[in-house]
DNA sequence: CACCTGACTTCGATCTCTCTATGTCAGCTA
DNA sequence: TAGCTGACATAGAGAGATCGAAGTCAGGTG
């Protein structure tokens, strides 16, 4: 609980291996890694306060230069790429006596990526804020924090130490199912 | 479900904002962004690639090389800088007949990023993936993927629109408690 | 039709990250 | 003590991200 880092002797963490695992070597062909290909969208400091921004509501372009310190060309150029990835949607808006532009909002490509900005603030206050951080998350209705938190698909809460890695065998050329 | 872009009017996921918000302006002081301070001490992919062979098991130098495709500098850096920031820590090893060496593990703070890998690595697997990811997390003992979602200290599944945001007050130079 | 403004684009410079290639160094073996 | 090897460090170059300053452009207003 404390931000004192506490060099024991025990591994923190460590997941296991299980089944029947390729030599690491073959497997972790950095194509293939989904967390590389996700740093490949969205890799950027700028995107992820653009998004940050998204999620906080902005959908204007002068509102994304405001609030994130970034310059107009960046992003500018983030926005783009946001959009052409799918991350990112334009859509035409206009207020009285204006001409109609564009703004920006989330898809669901997009939205899906809450958990990650989510786990990297409550990981930022946690460690690099001790004390505290000034933005709460709360839970509409219930009102408790919300952190993203690994858990089973049967339910159950998942400590670090306790997965299991499993590696499938390389997808052959797809057969329909049952060839 | 499909990975197809729905460009429908209905907004995909804002958070709401409650309670006394300052001016934006105010309060996004870049230098308070969890966000963007955490970006500043794991904001590469190199980084992120150790973290993840970190979590693979890898402990030694040339593991890191070989497993991440990244070039020895590169490794030599980050091992450097992410066990001055307290993400991994140094040990000593002996192998029989060679002389002693350091291997690299998590600290409770590196280990403590992994929500973060994690929710990288399925969003990866669900949008850029279309056939599914080759490595899975299973959880140990019942064996169901392992997935990074919001949850509420109250124990409920947070959908991405049912966050409210509350920024709270600067804290004043702070004082003991009930001065 | 001339102006104004928000939404960009273009340009040139800087900084960071990463690469390949090569050098260094500690300490165990012979 | 000379050699060997894993773990780095150094040097130079290229690619990508970002910046400030200035230019473009569409479409309402007057």
């Amino acid at each position: 609980m404390t931000a004192e880092i506490h060099t024991t002797e025990t591994p923190t963490a460590e997941i296991h291996m299980t089944g029947e695992l390729a030599p690491r070597s073959d497997w972790g062909a950095p194509r293939h890694c989904p967390i590389v290909r996700t740093l490949e969208t969205v890799g950027t400091k700028s995107a992820y306060v653009l998004l940050r921004e998204a999620f906080y509501g902005a959908t204007r372009f002068e509102e994304f230069v405001e609030r994130t310190d970034a310059s107009e060309p960046v992003v500018a150029a983030r926005l783009r790429e946001l959009t052409a990835d799918g991350l990112l949607e334009k859509f035409p808006y206009q207020e009285p006596g204006q001409r109609t532009r564009s703004g920006y909002r989330l898809t669901e490509k997009g939205s899906d990526l809450l958990p990650v900005l989510v786990a990297m603030m409550r990981w930022g206050d946690r460690w690099l804020f001790p004390d505290g951080g000034r933005v709460e998350l709360a839970h509409t209705g219930c009102g408790s924090p919300v952190h993203a938190v690994l858990q089973c698909e049967a339910g159950h809460h998942v400590a670090p130490d306790a997965i299991d890695l499993a590696v499938k065998p390389r997808p052959k050329r797809r057969r329909p199912a049952a060839a």
